[in-house]
RNA sequence: GGCGGCGUGGCCGAGUGGUUUAGGCAGGGGCCUGCAAAGCCCCGUACGGCGGUUCGAUUCCGCCCGCCGCCUCCA
């Protein structure tokens, strides 16, 4: 049974699930008005992992993530560019969807985006002002959130306190500084829906709650993304629903930052590093496995040393499904439960499910994958082939259920010069003519090849 | 000012009131190898500081120091 920690408790607490076997998921999506950053890559691999686990656990998984393509910061970037916001935001969305799938992120079974949802968004702003708890001003709507019972539940603290750190300065004809739009009036030039209060566009909060509850129903299992959506904007689309009289989501869950020499990486801080310019110099996979290494709550560092950290011991893990030939568990799409049989080793399985029932441990599922496959190194290197082909596979299908892809043969061309080399060095090195192995050796290192002699010859890849 | 998080061996990063260790990377020694590589085995006796509770604390409590986050757009 998996335990989450729920933000809006503080706690970790079993999944509840509405239907048995069914899970939905909403995770918010980017706001496309600029390249996807290494902040953006953890919260789409720390949710395609949690989405992997569940189908890893035998779950018929809905996972819904959201594209933001009309906002403040997508205006103002197509203002400076010349380009008409929609131009704007389908580049970025295509930028987004070519690094997450470079990271290997799956899909989601949906993806609303706002501007497909306007006029619903308009039908809440109406009802909640004829509940009585949103007010019209002359720039919008907005919704009175002293009249939400239990606001400041994800935020962890009561409506006063944040009243006492808010900033009055903002608050225009807002009857309390907390209140927050659902409706903004049109101003000259910007794109604009029509509604009750005259032509306008829908406040950020209003898009995510109404596109959540429209395709996942009233009281889904879980709403996730970056701890800093759980205030406000989290918080927000909760009163909005809460306000309606709707059942929101029943778990909240938030993952940790990417920071830069312990800051918060962010747009605003200017210390990011593109996920093109690190899917570009480095494995993909090494992310990934950058990712998985520390808890999803945690702060991680990305730098040039622990990326290469990592590529080794993605190195590892490729040798063994090198040595083992193993196949690819991922081939066939993600890793579907149940998993298990006798043809795995049920003690490495079952710790690897402890460890992520536990909050998603991933860093201690890692582990028992290393486990593995130092365990099948160790049976093979001992002579036990049944063994160790088990604990590898297993290793490869525990990976894989990671979304972490092992890739053994195949691999690189291996251009003519240089397979030529690798004949002329085994030709050497049956007539013990070792200083002309050597030799072919470096030139074949100097070429860019790992070389490694085996049973069966000598053997290249790169470097 | 309010609320919250963090400080673990060379680096990254889990975890736990004590008798045996996370795991990875790097390093040292060994086995294997023509030499390497890969792999395996062994090794380093780490838990910010000061007190307290306890037979015993890195793990609980208090204080202090340092770092960070949210309270405003933000994954």
């Amino acid at each position: 049974m998996l335990r989450l920690f729920d933000t809006a408790t503080g706690e970790v607490a079993p999944l509840d699930l509405r239907t048995p076997g069914r899970v939905s998921l909403y995770v918010c999506g980017p706001t496309v008005y600029d390249a996807p950053h290494l902040g953006h890559g953890r919260f789409a691999l720390v949710f395609d992992v949690l989405r992997r686990y569940l189908l890893f656990g035998g779950l018929d998984v809905t996972y819904v993530s959201n594209i933001t393509d009309i906002d403040d910061k997508i205006i103002e970037r197509a203002a400076e560019q010349g380009v008409g916001e929609s131009e704007l935001a389908a580049r970025y969305e295509d930028a987004w969807w070519e690094a997450v799938d470079a990271l290997e992120v799956l899909r989601p079974d949906e993806t609303p985006h706002a501007t497909g949802y306007v006029i619903r968004m308009v039908d809440l702003v109406a009802d909640l002002v004829a509940r009585g708890v949103a007010y019209e001003t002359t720039d919008g709507v907005y919704l009175s959130v002293g009249d939400v019972p239990g606001y400041g539940l994800l935020a962890r603290q009561p409506l006063e306190s944040l009243r006492a750190g808010a900033r009055v300065e903002t608050m225009g004809e807002k009857h309390s500084p907390l209140d927050f739009v659902l409706w903004k009036k049109a101003k000259p030039g910007e794109p604009t829906w029509d509604s009750p209060w005259g032509p306008g566009r829908p406040g950020w909060h209003t898009e995510c709650v109404v596109m959540s509850l429209d395709l996942l129903g009233e009281g889904f299992e879980l709403h996730g993304g970056g701890l800093d959506l759980a205030f406000p904007h989290h918080e927000n689309e909760r009163a909005q629903a809460v306000a309606a009289g709707r059942t929101f989501a029943t778990h909240w869950m938030h993952n940790g930052w990417v920071t830069v020499d312990g800051e918060k990486m962010s747009k605003s801080l200017g210390n990011f590093t593109s996920l093109d310019d690190l899917l570009g110099r480095s494995d993909p996979r090494a992310y990934r496995l950058l990712v998985l290494r520390s808890h999803y709550r945690s702060p991680i560092e990305v730098t040039p040393d622990t990326v290469a950290q990592a590529e080794a011991g993605l190195g590892r893990l490729d040798e063994l499904a090198r040595r083992f030939a193993l196949a690819d568990p991922l081939a066939d799409g993600p890793v579907v439960g149940p998993v298990g049989g006798g043809d795995l080793d049920g003690p490495a399985l079952d710790a690897f499910v402890d460890r992520m029932d536990d909050d998603l441990d991933t860093p201690g599922a890692l582990a028992a994958v290393f486990d593995l496959a130092r365990r099948a190194n160790a049976a093979a290197d001992a002579g036990d082939g049944v063994e160790a082909a088990r604990s590898a596979r297993s290793a490869a299908l525990l990976a894989g259920g990671l979304g972490l892809r092992l890739r053994g043969g195949g691999g690189a061309e291996v251009d003519p010069h240089s397979a030529d080399l690798v004949r002329r060095r085994d030709a050497a090195r049956a007539a013990r003519d070792w200083a002309r192995a050597d030799g072919l050796r470096s030139e074949l290192e100097s070429a860019g090849w790992l070389v490694e002699d085996g049973a069966d010859g000598t053997r290249i890849r790169p470097r």
